[in-house]
DNA sequence: CTCCTTTCTTCACTTAAGTGAACGAGATCA
DNA sequence: TGATCTCGTTCACTTAAGTGAAGAAAGGAG
């Protein structure tokens, strides 16, 4: 379980073993059973997750309805903005299947950073590379209908297809569960002319 | 000009007037007439801008349809993913007015992460602050309808909708030119009533 | 196993965005 | 000045998503 993390750190900078025992003394490993909720609406919250097994989702609650806006899977790191905005949440997390993760604070950033220097270059490469995944998917949404979304989406992750129920499926690419339903049939009769 | 700049870096780190100067020394001002094509389809690129006045934009061309994803206007910085993959860009950027910025390159930065270990702090806070900003952007379109989208940009950034071309913004918002009209009538229509 | 809930699909109808065409206003340039 | 181009708007028509309701299928709980 440490190694999927470390084997992930080591794409952006090497680590000793002190360091790595320094991680592990952190006891941040957790594990969180299929529809837990991690943090709801209004809470206040400063943690920061990265996904070992399994798989969390984001979702607004919008005139009673559930919007969800994102899917985290393995070896994914997401840090909720409400966490760097310092602000009561505007939505929540919860667990789509039985989840191992790791769950950090700021104060456990900053007392690495400041042990370990490379620990801070991690984060900023980390997240200027994230940033510009971000700026991708938000373009692809942008620039894309409804129908496109999900055949993109069955390229890029088909596993999240398979793993996710429809609803929350529909709602990630912006549309109804009844519209999703209606699409994957336009297309399934599509592929049989 | 350069006070500029530096107000906005005083918001993450202080600087001393040495760390000034060695930043002035960079030469890293331009100055650039509306219309001009700052990176183009397939080109490679390494370069980050900060916007000091004026707006930049950033269009797909699909299907010989320009597609504009984001606006960047004063004391906005961006890093285009080209830069950060290191592959060809795949889309435009280009000036909508005369505009006064930044450009720097991963050398530099590299540079003065090496001589000023605080520049790195800032960088990392700055592209952690932006992908929360972007999550949010991202969120915020996924879950709204076309005109609430308009809307929310009226609120948010009224300058753009006076300074930008009504296609550009339109395209912006996800629709053709002619539903952003038609949905600017249905919203003076309602505003009568 | 049965009951009940959740999930997914289908249908008929409404609403809004896409498309192609046309027109007028304003800018640009010879 | 007149010719041309871009831009924004409008119109008629097409296409696809939203809505509300209904029912089938799958999954859990007791």
């Amino acid at each position: 379980m440490e190694n999927v993390l470390f084997d992930f750190m080591a794409k952006y900078i090497s680590l000793t073993e002190e360091e790595k025992n320094a991680i592990v003394s952190l006891d941040i490993f957790r594990s969180v059973k299929k529809g837990t909720t991690l943090l709801k609406e209004g809470q206040k919250s400063r943690d920061s997750y990265f996904v070992i097994k399994g798989c969390i989702l984001t979702y607004y609650v919008l005139d009673g309805e559930e919007k969800t806006t994102a899917f985290y899977t393995e070896l994914e790191a997401f840090t909720p903005p409400c966490v760097v905005s310092k602000t009561p949440s505007e939505y929540y997390i919860s667990c789509v299947e039985d989840t191992i993760l790791t769950v950090s604070n700021p104060d456990m950033e900053a007392e690495a950073n400041r042990k370990f220097p490379k620990f801070e270059t991690m984060c900023r490469l980390l997240a200027e590379e994230l940033l510009a995944k971000q700026r991708i998917d938000l373009d692809e949404f942008k620039t894309s209908s409804p129908e496109q979304r999900y055949l993109n989406l069955l390229q890029k992750r088909p596993d999240l297809v398979q793993r996710v129920p429809q609803h929350q499926l529909a709602s990630y690419l912006g549309i109804k569960p009844q519209s999703l339903s209606r699409l994957r049939a336009r297309i399934f009769e599509k592929s049989k002319r």
